[in-house]
DNA sequence: TCCATAAGTGCAACCGTTTCAGTTTCTGCT
DNA sequence: AGCAGAAACTGAAACGGTTGCACTTATGGA
């Protein structure tokens, strides 16, 4: 692999730990080559690992799984989440803040291609798929808790939990459907105003008829 | 393994499907045993294997997935939520019938102190969490579907499909609180009537001010 | 300059899971 | 009753993700 000689991003930053994200980076670039040339399942850790010219040994000690080689921004993600809430502008409601967020970072997934294919890669193998789900509800237990502390309440507040998982289930939802951005509001109205207001098709989903 | 020689269940059942029953059922309570007396990871599906007297591979050609090995039902669940929304008496809504299931079915987990002992298990074993929770998630798509037809819409209504996800999140949200009953009653009702009536703590989940 | 330590190596092992090429056991049919 | 064929089961071997271990190398601070 190499090392870019463009000058260090800052003083503090030593030459060690740029080799160590430039090793981390060519792994996830090997990994994302042979994933979108073979498959998931058809590329093997050692084979990313040789590709990347370190040892499976490596590879491992900066990925937990071969999943998470996918998938980067873990973290990013809780501290987007955080922040959505905690900033959000006065006058505007948690569960509207959510709402923005949502319609802001998780809608527009497209756009650059490399990472549309990546979309479909994850859409197409049932072990990515899961990943990323359960990836979402990772953050299920920051997002209550930054909830419920905004709003003042004991840190495992139902209502707030609830709310949590609820939105974190967005993504999930989403996929798979010609216009994201409507599911977005769509659900967002179903949890500010509850399944009672539903009377489009002439049957209520809380009312009493049976279909 | 020794195979009971009480008459048959019913003449239709020959002795290979008792056989076959026989099997997985040694296979099952070998796990079982193991599981609970060393722990889920301690005891490798070879292990069980053997005690149940069976080869790995017979193992695997009844349960997929050594996490399978801990839950034996879930078709039932499946077959359980269909019937609760289809077969709930008239004048009651889906919602309603929801609920009275999840109270029903959900919520008495204890008394039998062996099947205590295994929550408990499942509870310490990260990997049985989140197979318990990708067990409920799976149903998402049957129940969605059940509530659509019942309700005459479209067989992908986002409604419906929001509500069978956040339905079946209940179970994962129940566990670890004091009374499940109130914790699932709770839930309903913030599904029915939305956050926009939380009001208790001086501050509205969706209301204006900031904490 | 020297040393503690982080990063990386190579290999072997473990474990869940699958494949394969059989053998045994049952069932339905004649 | 007798047989063909399917289904259950076997044993061993392999595969692929993951970890442990003993080791080398590179780096940064004292």
């Amino acid at each position: 692999m190499e090392y870019s000689d463009a000058m260090p991003d800052s003083p503090t930053v030593g030459r060690r730990e740029r080799k160590k994200a430039a090793t981390r980076q060519a792994i996830a670039d090997a990994a994302l080559d042979l994933f979108l040339e073979h498959g998931f399942e058809q590329a093997s850790v050692r084979d990313i690992a040789e590709r990347a010219d370190v040892s499976t040994t490596t590879l491992f000690a900066h990925f937990p799984s071969k999943e998470a080689l996918v998938f980067d921004r873990e973290e990013e993600v809780d501290a987007e989440l955080t922040a959505a809430v905690r900033e959000r502008p006065e006058n505007q409601s948690v569960v509207e803040a959510l709402r923005a967020h949502a319609l802001k970072s998780w809608v527009p997934i497209a756009s650059d291609p490399r990472l549309h294919q990546l979309t479909a890669l994850v859409d197409q193998t049932p072990a990515l798929r899961e990943y990323a789900e359960r990836m979402w509800m990772r953050h299920a237990g920051t997002l209550s808790a930054v909830i419920a502390e905004e709003l003042g309440r004991e840190a495992d507040d139902l209502a707030c939990s609830a709310l949590a998982r609820f939105v974190l289930e967005i993504p999930t939802l989403t996929k798979g459907r010609h216009d994201p951005r409507a599911t977005v509001e769509t659900v967002f109205d179903l949890l500010i105003h509850g399944w009672q207001s539903q009377h489009d098709s002439g049957d209520a989903i809380t009312g009493s008829c049976k279909g």
